[in-house]
DNA sequence: TTAAAAATGAATATCATTTTCAATATCAAC
DNA sequence: GTTGATATTGAAAATGATATTCATTTTTAA
């Protein structure tokens, strides 16, 4: 089952109708594969569908996160983003405080951590938020030139 | 030194003035342990010193976290919080999803990995956020009367 | 004391987010 | 296909938090 088929049945589930604009939100939502904030997906969606609205844009966010496709995030700096979550499984965040490249990583044995320290202290573990800041290597050393050849 | 030198301090290495306002505000501010939002924090004030605006305190806050004597902080739910952040150590946060508790902790074992991981990835690390969400003891099972006597 | 500079409170502006509303699209029942 | 009830839409307006402006007051060094 892919994020179209989830999203049409939670569609269908809620009551609610089926519309070409969503669709096409979800079409442009679907091949932007970074964190977006909502202006960017409405810029995105503009391109193939320029009558539609930035409230139609906002709404059907809402949605597909009410509908388990995508998780909104509060970054540090204040913004919001939202990115991917059908398929992908949970993951941490390493962010380049410099060029703002994010990274997604899981480590295994932070996450038993977790849930170790947790239980220790009498919570029964249900997610959490997990954003590891510092300067990349590409930052730090602009001229060493480790993605290309000369 | 305490917090109000640290402050005082501040404002002196940045050519600015004393003033009463800003001193009223920071010892609220001193007084209140737990995670506040400007609105809470500007409620504390108005009840010792009715004359002062939210514009002083919303100011004064900022100075604050410039002057590192506190950290704001952006939920998960959007909201944003002020902590303390002078004399008190980096922590994480474990936090209760049915009661909002907040409780502070620190896994060295978590902090050492955290580490390890970024400079796999290349990154150096500078600081992070990991904030754990579940339900804590007493919103699970509340007969349990843990906390008080009969 | 005085004059320059900063701080203040009230009001206002800004910006992202959210809602309203009249017009339009969807869809099940006919 | 037509209809009617209901959801959806885009534009505009409302909201709410954050940030700034401005006339007045306070601070501070001379």
């Amino acid at each position: 089952m892919n994020e179209t088929m989830v999203f049409e049945r939670f569609i269908e589930s809620k009551g609610l109708k089926h519309s070409k604009p969503r669709m096409g939100i979800l079409e442009v939502f679907l091949n932007i594969e970074k964190h977006m904030s909502i202006d960017e997906l409405w810029a995105a969606v503009r391109i193939k569908h320029p009558s539609i609205g930035y409230a139609t844009v906002y709404r059907t966010l809402k949605l597909l996160c009410e509908g388990g496709l995508c998780r909104e995030l509060h970054f540090e700096d204040g913004t919001t983003r939202f990115e991917h979550l059908y398929g992908h499984d949970h993951h941490d965040h390493l962010i380049c405080t410099e060029c703002g490249r994010l990274v997604e990583v899981v480590e295994e044995k932070i996450e038993e951590l977790q849930v170790r320290l947790m239980r220790r202290h009498g919570f029964s573990p249900k997610y959490h938020r997990m954003d590891l800041y510092g300067t990349c290597k590409n930052c730090r050393d602009p001229n060493h030139d480790s993605q290309r050849k000369p």
